[in-house]
DNA sequence: CAAAAACGAGAGCAGTGCTCTTGCATCGGC
DNA sequence: GCCGATGCAAGAGCACTGCTCTCGTTTTTG
């Protein structure tokens, strides 16, 4: 079989998790775009040619990191969701969990969702790493939606047939108008964390836990959360 | 003087010009992280040296380049701006505006929206630039608020001091509820913007005109501007 | 007119991603 | 156990990058 051929399988993933493990120090101490295989090759005590063995390009790399970074955010909101509270209060910290991961990996974050490196596009390896975040917060509006259902605004004509899509695709037994609102949420948490993170809320907002907490819990209203018991 | 003295001083606003045209150019074909001072040179005819003396570093060219993007944004946004719409159409247009802004000019909003470029932090000088659009989007909750005040929410004892601390800076005559939604839908707006320009809404939202044009409506649903006639 | 400042050109330094070749260690089939 | 195939580290090398320094030349200024 693959795992017990030898040492030298057995070296193989240790060397290369070394490597991931010193870029990803690299990336959280100095950013994506100073990222440098040679440098990394150097802390390992190899030289650069070596380390192509492992990472056919830099971009393969990245593309490591960016999963793990996916990952890790993923784990941290899972880890930090508590299935016996409320729905309401689960986005809330769903939502402090992502801005947490974000202000703890600042770099990692940027290198997620903030510009694409330039000339790389992530494969589709990325995709199911990306989406555990938002299968997440589509969970939490799923159980919401058990109960009675709140009265939203009648869809637009405009806009029915793509919220019937969306609603289709990534949760059909909820209301198209919900669905729509999931999905604006999401993107617009993000909105909020990266304001913050980038320094666009420098000189604008102080007190930026109290002012978050309380952005996504409109945001939670408007995807049809409501607070208080149950 | 400086100014105006003679052959020298026209030259060199206008090879100064003629650098950040080409660097421009550069940007927006490959990105700011592929921006290259030599390349730049080349492409005029001159050494990379001689570029030092109109740029002292990269990051100076950069700051010239989010300073001109930030403007080109604002002057979008602006233009698109018809005083004589009601506050809901208008808060509309603007939105529109600054997402065509961004599809159009991909890497230059990647740039100042974006993850900031590592080691490099904005001057002060890119301020008055960058805050043009909020100040326009805070013009139109102020002409909506002219009229019958919309009932808002109670502030939360938690929320009420920054509300009022960003009110009193940023707009002194709104109710601090309605700046503390202002500057959240702001940062909501450009976490649409963001998510669809970088690719998080692949397979997720196919018609994203009306899936941003009706989000943004419930943006200004949120800042109290309400649709229809008024 | 002479001193000073600005300028273009070139060489050079230290660093980068990546490729190619050269030996050596390990592995699988006989 | 041997032997050819494969995996691997090392080094040299290419074409870049940002940036610095020096050296004449030109323009501006006092």
């Amino acid at each position: 079989m693959s795992t017990a051929h030898g040492a030298r399988a057995r070296a193989r993933i240790e060397v290369t998790a070394a490597i991931k493990e010193e870029a990803r120090r690299q990336l959280a101490a100095e950013g994506a775009a100073r990222l440098s295989l040679r440098a990394v090759a150097r802390e390992l005590g190899m030289v650069s040619s070596a380390l192509y063995r492992y990472f056919p390009s830099r971009d393969d790399l990245l593309t490591a990191l960016i999963i793990d970074a996916y990952d890790s955010l993923g784990e941290s909101a899972e880890g930090a969701h508590d299935a016996a509270a409320s729905p309401f209060e689960r986005w809330i910290t769903v939502c402090e969990a992502v801005r947490g991961w974000a202000l703890d990996h600042p770099h990692e974050y940027a290198l997620i969702y903030g510009s694409p490196v330039p000339g790389y596009t992530a494969p589709d390896t990325t995709v199911p790493a990306a989406a555990r975040v938002g299968l997440l917060l589509i969970g939490i509006a799923r159980d919401a939606h058990q109960g009675p259902a709140p009265d939203r605004p009648a869809l637009a004509d405009d806009l029915r047939p793509e919220a019937e899509r969306m609603a289709a695709d990534l949760a059909p037994d909820l209301p198209p108008g919900a669905v729509t609102a999931l999905v604006a949420a999401w993107a617009q948490l993000y909105g909020l964390v990266g304001f913050e993170l980038f320094g666009q809320f420098n000189r604008v907002v102080e007190d930026r836990e109290t002012f978050f907490r309380h952005a996504v819990g409109r945001l939670a209203l408007g995807v049809g959360l409501v607070p208080g018991p149950g």
